[in-house]
DNA sequence: GGCGGTTACTTTTGCGCATAAGTTGTACGC
DNA sequence: GCGTACAACTTATGCGCAAAAGTAACCGCC
């Protein structure tokens, strides 16, 4: 790899000049030798050391991109189609905008701020990993952060959140349940924390302001891990009478409960509505097709990048930005209206 | 960020010494004022400068992930739960054996090769976007270089490709469909290149050693743009009475065709039997559950990062590593044995 | 008692770049 | 024709680290 000193050496002048060429220091230098300068750089294809920029700049032009790593039946949030597709928006993003993303999957904070901070990142996009001890290594680390899809009102006050108005989704497609007469509907997820709480909560608005009360034992629990999914699901298929919907919390849940009712025989929508939350590929492709909550993934991604971009340019953004859904109706909901 | 000038500084004594505790450079520092280096280390939560550590040793700890981005339904790779399962894999082996990964997302090998270089990235994995163009630029490039799914004979003899017995695959199924009673068997997909090739191949030899002639009508084309997807569905529709059975080239295809075949009342396996390639999520979650050849992605992903770190140390590694796939029957091929 | 060898250090250099500070040369105003 | 201003450079410095080269003290040994 040449180097500025080489190619100054080369074209008998200062390393100073050849480096303002690079950096379009107008004014500094003559047309002549800019010219001359830049037809040697691209003869050459030269392509500056970053690691020398960076320690001089005391900058990286690194984005790092940190993912929890879960362990269930997808063990790693990574092999979430939704993660991909989160992912994507943010290279996409900060490619454009001439940086490059590190991508860090683990499930300690505290060891993925010590990496961020060896590699001098400048800005940071956490993804399901904030809990208080992230909070707290988070803080001491001076540079931007942006969460994604965090719950935690502690970590609202110190970053800004990019999330969805899930409570608002969750609402509206219960509502759609209860205007095609539905009342006795369940809610299916596997804890009541984070997005689980807010899309639980807006299940509940949607019950209440229908005059239903929510009971406890509606509360429909799956556990995903491999070994114990087939269980639970058995512990579900039992209560079926119960309800006549289900909400559940993500489309994968919707579409592994539905699997498990064709298997036992049960059919949707004529036996029971369901519902999911996510609108991805599993629910377009399944068949009935189903009716969920659309979120823009993609667009979650480009967001919490261009709020990262803006606060990497000194502007302030708001802590909390919430992106907006809207109901998807396609064939798993029956009218049980009289 | 605390230095380990400021650190001799403060202990009284030259950077090198500190530096020796750091690098553990026995012999060379006293027990004592190991002891005491470290202690000081850890109070202070020294962490070393990256970009000053890489300039200083030429090496930069980064293994390049660059993945071609395409533009179809599922419009860039990194939206295919594949592709994430792949990066889980990888991403976890090399974090293991102390590197960081960059991910680098473009359809310009070029590009990438610029980028590569000047972050001076220790080796690379590169997925789907071994053209040409790229084998050139490559090569000039000195690092150590490993393809995934890399098709391409004069690719092959460059650098080391790790991918998967294909061919076996689509044998395999293939002849488990013959084995079936089925003669009239058509496959499936967009192109004729690559991955599609290989398959294509195993399916040929499997009809031609039961003695069945492949026509090029036997060949149904499917176009995944999201404006031509829905027409070409229509026109592979049509000609379904040609067939008793479609080979997939993959999941996704066979699963969007399921669904396709669903809504125009076409049932599966009764009318016709469909077999995919993958063993994803989707396949395990349609019903009828997908019969389907499985690979395991992840084990490629880590095979792929393995095999980079090898030669990182120097090691020969072979040209080509092929992972084995094996036949996942369920539910959606019909036995018409009479 | 001078010499090689070892231990435990320190001083110095350089990686490639950006930039502050310094040096020319020259045009201009008065 | 002298000071000033400015354009077009060059020289020098430092970013934080690793490592080569240097130093000083001590030990043993023929």
């Amino acid at each position: 790899m040449i180097t500025i000193k080489e190619i100054a050496k080369q074209l008998n002048m200062s390393t100073t000049t050849v480096s303002n060429v690079i950096h379009g220091k107008a004014g500094e230098v003559s047309e002549d030798t800019r010219e001359k300068v830049e037809r040697f750089l691209k003869k050459v294809d030269y392509v500056p050391n970053i690691n020398a920029r960076n320690l001089a700049q005391n900058e990286s032009k690194i984005i790092g991109f940190a993912l929890k790593a879960r362990a269930d039946k997808y063990e790693n949030l990574i092999m979430d189609p939704f993660v991909a597709e989160l992912i994507g928006g943010v290279e996409e993003t900060i490619r454009n905008a001439g940086y490059f993303m590190m991508l860090y999957i683990s499930s300690d904070t505290v060891e993925i701020m010590r990496h961020v901070s060896t590699w001098n990142v400048d800005g940071l996009i956490l993804f399901g990993m904030l809990d208080d001890d992230g909070i707290r290594v988070s803080e001491r680390y001076k540079k931007p952060i942006v969460c994604l899809d965090t719950y935690s009102l502690e970590g609202l006050k110190h970053f800004t959140n990019v999330g969805l108005d899930d409570e608002q989704g969750t609402f509206e497609i219960t509502k759609y349940l209860i205007d095609n007469g539905h009342r006795k509907i369940a809610f299916l997820s596997d804890n009541t924390k984070g997005v689980d709480l807010a899309r639980l909560t807006g299940y509940k608005k949607a019950l209440q302001a229908a005059g239903i009360t929510f009971k406890e034992s509606d509360f429909l629990k799956i556990r995903p891990r491999t070994e114990e999914l087939e269980g639970s699901l058995n512990e579900i298929c039992e209560r079926l009478k119960e309800f006549t919907a289900i909400v559940c919390v993500s489309d994968l849940y919707a579409v592994t409960l539905m699997a498990a009712l064709q298997d036992r025989g049960v059919s949707v929508p004529d036996d029971i509505s369901i519902v999911g939350f996510d609108d991805n590929m599993l629910a377009q492709l399944h068949r009935p097709a189903l009716t969920t909550v659309h979120q823009d993934v993609k667009e979650k991604g480009i967001t919490a990048a261009d709020t990262l971009l803006k606060q990497l340019r000194g502007e302030k953004t708001p802590n909390q930005i919430k992106l907006p859904t809207h109901l998807v109706v396609r064939d798993t909901v029956k009218n049980i209206n009289k």
